[in-house]
DNA sequence: CCCCATTTAGTAGTTGGTACTAATTTAGTA
DNA sequence: TACTAAATTAGTACCAACTACTAAATGGGG
């Protein structure tokens, strides 16, 4: 039964609403002890749209999410030959670097890598077999990683390929990938 | 201007909708080239919600998707001692598998193993310098991966970890990881 | 031509609001 | 303490996008 002073309450809601944006005018007005029409002075003041607005908002943003990080390739591969070498370029964003800093989670620098390497295997299923990898520098947010990758080898069913990663010409990520070539109704 | 058979449209409708649960019932019927009521009627046959609800599950959606695609460890980190040894703990779920199988992308093996390198490493912030990696069997959707972790050696700044990576009790995956202590200020 | 399925129209009620005015309560101060 | 201004609450009309219902119109096959 506490009763907050303006500043606190709106504090409150801003805080509220950003945890959950679901939350309606009746459900912050029952939690913040005052009458609906206090809510919706308070949301105009703090210019937080309405519950329709911030449901929709955060519906949209699935789609920039999962194109972001559903995808099975990293990165938009620009130039392959089958078999031989191909490059990828992939743009650091918001999805991809650690929470409290800029820096890019090793993972899709290796994700990046990784898919192009897959990419390059004219066949129906390449898996990685194994991968020897290296990160010389950090990658920051915003940067643009271009992947170059050269097939060096082809033993039976393993291609060894050799991948480096620029940011500006510098060299970030250089990995030896040996990719296996899965046939069709194997589950090796 | 075209009318389509009942059952076309049906079809038709289901189908819009899944590409865009966006669209209100108005729409719908403009691009059907019906009234709204028959809209209604078709989605109550086909069990399809309300725009508002359709709306409101994508939404929530976003939540789970954000939840496990945008976390900086990537599995359950169960047990560390530092700078010894420690386990993770990885459910693979949708998200993590390629979109026409059930195989598990890589880089979520490699990254439940490099977050639990990191999460070892006593320091305010380590940074992978290399990795040797193996993936010596294919992880599917629903497999519970248990990472665990030694570590090897420790020389100067650089700390040498070895990743065991079991679906129960299969060895799926081997990692040797390069942990590179980075003190506060350093750009590197 | 009739009949039944299909489609459309229309009404009342719901949720979660906007936008507005007006009344009431609370707090600060002379 | 009385007055005033700020803050809060109440109340009204309206909106989108529905549900749930009834009723009317249309259309096609036998």
């Amino acid at each position: 039964m506490v009763k907050y002073k303006k500043e606190d309450r709106q504090k409150l809601l801003k805080l509220y609403i950003e945890r959950d944006p679901f939350l309606t005018d009746e459900a912050l007005a029952e939690r913040l002890n005052v009458s609906i029409q206090t809510i919706r002075l308070d949301r105009q003041v703090l210019k937080i749209p309405e519950h329709r607005v911030r449901i929709k908002r955060v519906a949209e943003e699935v789609d920039e999410i999962k194109s972001i990080m559903l995808e099975d390739v990293i990165g938009e591969i620009v130039n392959v030959k089958l078999n031989e070498s191909g490059t990828s370029v992939f743009n650091v964003e918001e999805a991809h670097v650690f929470n409290n800093n800029t820096l890019t989670r090793g993972h899709f620098l290796f994700a990046q890598a990784n898919s192009l390497c897959v990419a390059m295997i004219n066949v129906p299923l390449a898996l990685t077999k194994s991968a020897n990898i290296e990160f010389r520098k950090p990658v920051h947010l915003g940067d643009r990683v271009v992947a170059h990758a050269k097939v060096v080898q082809t033993i039976g069913k393993i291609a060894t390929i050799r991948v480096e990663s620029f940011v500006e010409d510098i060299l970030v990520f250089v990995g030896e990938f040996e990719m296996y070539f899965k046939n069709e109704g194997e589950s090796k």
